[in-house]
DNA sequence: CCCTACTATGAATTCGATTTCACGATGAGA
DNA sequence: TCTCATCGTGAAATCGAATTCATAGTAGGG
């Protein structure tokens, strides 16, 4: 048997079609008594308006596209459990869009568009045309952790840099003055922004020379790094190696860590210090105890969906721009001075 | 400036609109030629076939529901990524509908009929009823590691009771006589079926009595489960302590680990051993090296999406119900005599 | 050269709700 | 009692593309 329509409402109502839709709109003018006929008669057919229909008319889908690439998905799920709740708060249904690759968000813009999305959080960094073509749809987008490319999008973000600024200043303070950086992708934004704010800081406190691995935010690259930064340690002069290693992000130091303990059998933090950036999960339990920095994804997930919303209500609302800070969590994996930030 | 409809680009191509809407279709009647100007012409306006107008009259959105708890989203965020991965592959674009409680079911798949979703995957419990009606809009409905409570649905399950009598035959046979096994939460089925596997296969094997301890999923639940069972150690009978706790998900299994070395200093699995079940990444990592059993998301996944896929070009395929088998990960925290099953 | 068969095209209808507009009924005020 | 608002209702247009059906055009066969 097929969905009922509103027509066979009206038939099983003894009212007309017109009278159907607007039993289901609150403020329409319709009689309390004819309502409550037409909603009953509606229960009894199990009838609910098609929302497709609906949204044709309307315009509105009540559909917010997500746009993700795989390695949020995976490397911070949180993300997307936020996100989605978030979006679900605002009255919007998620409608996800993963693409294979950093690059592949243009595309699935457009796929969010065509099924008439009413806007749009991209977790992709998105080309300077593709955020034109959003706008030329005059469909509201925000960036979630991405740059923004173009003055038109609103973007609400972790201040990374700001964070990498304050890591450095705190364990310059606490004494470290030789430091390593295991960075991300050479052409991650967000590696750069962490890893920028990280050495600023530091040569503005006198420190120039600081040892760069690049790595792929994967465990094992973080694994793969701290065997080229400790691997000759005995033989070269103690002196030359770091006391601190910055990770730009959790799980790569997690595969520093277990590199320097069980491979390298060297103690965290008495022989050197590793330091993080997310806050995952994992590196919370008493294995590991990392020190990092934690991004407030709950706040920005929430800010995230207020600004699509009111851009979605009002299109001429003016463009947001949101940098939350990070939270810098002393774990005993390197001391901070006993700051809990 | 609002998005181009497919007359505008009639008129740019200067054809009538029906060839337009030909233009992007495979195998329909129209002369090559006259696509590729169409094509072109659509271009030029950047034109892109509106999803919701079309659905609206072939009845199919494309659009498959996507039913998950908050808790599938926080402990197993492998399946999100793959179900979303393989409902891609099929043509699926997924929407999501997150659920606070597990009961919360019938309300999220009546919204996602309200979107005119073509099908629905369902890793919530659903009730006879929320089947019933599913079956009513003609909408095929795949639940995903869950009961079926109707003969009408389809199912995709690992198979979690022969893996938890695997596990418990191999532990046997590594020589271990006194289990302990910490459950999930009273009205759990995925922990019932788990759990009953496990004791019905001891008991074949002529082990009667194994202390059960309730839990509630949860890393901190593990933890305090270790302490109710090791917590009085030195003062017992040793001889009534537990050689194995099985914690019926892994996450439980790394709090019951932590507590283990980190509390109560006991080597493992030297004192005690520990199985979990799931494979949850941290528990791979050396830090862990917990022995669990794996479930194959990723073959489930797609499983469950071709099934979809099946149901929504065919409506009377017949009913499947899939259960593929867990694979036994032995890693150091219990012996399995070598075998990687 | 004509008739048939087939192809490509356009006009018109359809999907299911929202929304505008017109109208009839009711009530208030003069 | 008559008129003017007000309110609830129904008829009809609308959203944008898919699809049916009729037809103009073309090619092929006799």
């Amino acid at each position: 048997m097929q969905s009922p329509t509103s027509y066979d409402v009206a038939i099983h109502a003894g009212v007309s079609q017109s009278v159907v839709s607007r039993a289901f709109q609150a403020d329409s003018p319709i009689a309390p008594a004819t309502r409550a006929k037409v909603l009953a008669s509606a229960k009894v057919l199990s009838y609910f308006p098609n929302s497709i229909a609906r949204s044709l008319i309307t315009k509105r889908s009540g559909l917010a596209g997500l746009l993700l690439t795989e390695s949020t998905q995976r490397d911070a799920p949180d993300v997307l459990f936020f996100l989605t709740r978030a979006l679900l708060r605002q009255g919007f249904q998620p409608l996800l869009f993963p693409s294979e690759l950093e690059s592949g968000g243009g595309q699935a813009l457009a796929q969010a568009m065509a099924f008439g999305v009413d806007g749009v959080v991209s977790c992709v960094s998105l080309s300077v045309e593709d955020l034109a073509q959003a706008q030329l749809r005059e469909r509201p987008l925000v960036l979630f952790n991405r740059e923004a490319r173009s003055p038109s999008a609103c973007v609400v973000a972790c201040d990374h840099s700001s964070a990498a600024r304050l890591l450095a200043s705190r364990l310059f303070a606490a004494g470290h003055r030789r430091f390593a950086v295991v960075r991300g992708p050479e052409d991650a934004p967000v590696s750069a922004l962490r890893v920028n704010g990280f050495l600023q800081r530091l040569q503005e406190l006198g420190i120039e020379s600081v040892i760069q691995i690049e790595g792929d935010y994967h465990y094992e690259s973080g694994h793969t790094a701290a065997l080229a930064l400790f691997a000759g340690a005995p033989l070269t002069d103690p002196q030359l190696q770091p006391e601190v290693v910055f990770c730009v992000n959790d799980t790569m130091a997690l595969g520093m860590l277990d590199a320097l303990r069980f491979a390298l059998m060297l103690q965290v933090p008495r022989d050197v210090s590793v330091v993080g950036f997310d806050d995952i999960p994992s590196g919370r339990r008493p294995a590991y105890l990392l020190t990092t920095v934690s991004q407030p994804f709950e706040a920005m997930a929430e800010h995230a969906a207020r600004i699509l919303r009111t851009r979605v209500d009002d299109p001429v609302a003016p463009v947001q721009t949101e940098l939350l800070s990070g939270n810098l969590i002393e774990r005993s994996s390197a001391q901070l001075l006993g700051v809990r930030y």
